[in-house]
DNA sequence: TACGTAACTTTGCGCCACAAAGCTTCACCG
DNA sequence: CGGTGAAGCTTTGTGGCGCAAAGTTACGTA
């Protein structure tokens, strides 16, 4: 049987979820890029990447070359979570995939 | 890209994944099955199976054979919206699946 | 000094998961 | 018959959360 309790109630919600992915596939993200990807009002996207951040999933970086910018990265925490995430994901389409 | 604005709602929700996973996996389930299967609260488990119904991917029969049994299975659209929301999993499974 | 932009924070709204308790219908038992 | 218990469902209440819009702060530029 799947467990469904294991899925990482943090990681599964749709915006958090795109955001780990991008996060997943390209080491660092600068937050107007992820606005752009995502097309989530700055307010929504803060308060998701707050989550995660609280959560220990994902790290900051602030810098002040000519304009403020935040880059996000995945931590090994965060990695880890998502990956463990993933393999529920996999364990489901497994079950289910047909062919 | 992945499109996670295609994950369904309906389905993208731990509770009613789990209920879509058993009705896929076998053709009819009663209630009092996936109430002891889930360990949810039957108050709980009806209002998630509504919201199913109301979606229309699940029907429901009802039974007075001695007690009063009622028995749900998935529709013919309930089990595309499952296959094409996996279809989603599928592709982030595959994006981010180490190996 | 006024303006614009990045990155937040605050506020407010509406929805929803969840549990606990109540209701209704029926079968069984004295 | 009247009582008991179980199945299925509704109601009520609470807390939390997604989301947008507007306000805030800091800084760099015209």
């Amino acid at each position: 049987m799947i467990d469904f309790s294991q899925l990482d109630k943090v990681i599964h919600e749709k915006g958090r979820l795109a955001i780990m992915s991008l996060l997943a596939a390209r080491p660092e993200w600068r937050f107007q890029d992820l606005k752009t990807e995502l097309s989530m009002s700055d307010g929504n996207l803060v308060t998701h990447l707050r989550t995660l951040h609280k959560a220990g999933y994902v790290s900051l970086t602030k810098e002040h070359d000519g304009r403020p910018q935040t880059s996000y990265a995945l931590t090994d925490r965060g990695r880890e979570a998502f990956l463990g995430y993933v393999a529920v994901l996999e364990s489901i389409v497994l079950k289910h995939k047909p062919s």
